[in-house]
DNA sequence: ACCTGAACACCGTTCAAGT
DNA sequence: ACCTGAACACCGTTCAAGT
């Protein structure tokens, strides 16, 4: 089969999925697609227009899944939490955004700043509410990924907090109390559902607004 | 002068700060230091290291600089202000928070954390409301950090705002219809202002909670 | 104990040459 | 127009050898 960009962009998905970010090189993924490194060139401009397009290709599927729900809050929920869902399935898609985010950006803006505009609020205020929402779903991304990468492979939830638990208190509980008394909390508690209660305290923050 | 960890790192932080992260190489570390780049192995494990020293020791400096205030949640606008202008300065922290963040994130938690105890909310949601203030504020460093790349040693603020927004615009306006809105106000709005916003917005959140 | 600097095993990217 | 694969200019990291 020829090659396409597409191709590329979709076996170089497969090797971030399966293998994690080091393992992309434009040799491994040649050999996976039967073919040498300098042919990819002839598609992809380098690595970095690789990501991106791979990148916006995860978001836009989630996005174009997500069905709008009777309110917009209800709608900026279920953005969230498939945000939340795809960027733990992709962490380097998460990392990514530290980087060049460009395209895969302005998806999440107008899908989130879309149902802002739905709430009736100013429209002065629109752009720092959706900012707000926006920032806070990448930061949570930004930390997954992290976390995806300093327990790679990891699958067990109970096993992962616990390790995380356990590099927060291995520093003296007098230098950081709020830390320690976090840390119980972190071992039972549902990342799923904490990224959650921050979406809704940014929307009580929102209705409360003058 | 003899080679030492403290010296390594802060030699690493200004070619960061000064050319970016692309310039910083163990050669042009070990050049900078008069020595050879194997011999910065015997203070620094790997490079992982030296960027997580670098950040926490930029992280380090800032909080301990941040004056509490008369309410935690002036001393919380304090601290999310003063990490916003150290990520800002060194934007390289900020991507390095998708990577492997250690003991700078865990300094952010008790700071934010810290102040979070000081308001009138029950324990049990404490952790949520720091994680949400923490990863918001994350978020932002991860998006200035990107946009620093992207636009890299520009300094006049307008003339990257509309580069900013002229990438904004280059889509179609009705598939974008929001992100169109959000162009005409992203060109005169100031960045650290929208920034406290999503503060203020989950301060809000918080003291409106149940 | 600490430093040197060459060597190793990689990278991303380019480019003459092929079809 | 598209692909090949060797070559180039780098990396991070190691390690025998020095002091």
């Amino acid at each position: 089969m020829a090659l396409s960009k597409d191709r590329i962009v979709e076996a170089a998905i497969e090797i971030l999925d399966r293998d994690g970010e080091s393992a992309l090189t434009f040799r491994t993924l040649a050999a996976r697609l039967g073919t040498g490194s300098g042919a990819l060139y002839w598609h992809v401009a380098n690595k970095n227009e690789l990501l991106a397009a791979g990148a916006d290709h995860v978001i836009a599927g989630v996005l174009a899944d997500v069905a709008t729900a009777a309110t917009p809050q209800e709608s900026i929920r279920a953005i969230a939490l498939g945000l939340f869902d795809a960027l733990e399935a992709h962490p380097w898609v998460g990392a990514y955004f530290a980087y060049a985010p460009w395209t895969a950006l302005m998806r999440i803006f107008e899908s989130i700043g879309g149902q802002v505009q739905e709430l009736s609020v100013p429209e002065r205020l629109q752009f720092d509410y959706a900012s707000a929402l926006v920032h806070y779903i990448l930061g949570v991304a930004g930390q997954n990924a992290a976390n995806a990468r300093l327990f790679p492979g990891e699958i067990d939830r109970t096993a992962f907090l616990a390790a995380v638990a356990d590099t927060w208190t291995r520093h003296d509980a007098a230098d950081y109390p709020f830390v320690h008394q976090a840390a119980a909390q972190l071992r039972d508690h549902d990342d799923r559902e904490q990224f959650l209660a921050g979406i809704d305290l940014i929307l009580a923050g929102i209705g409360r607004a003058p």
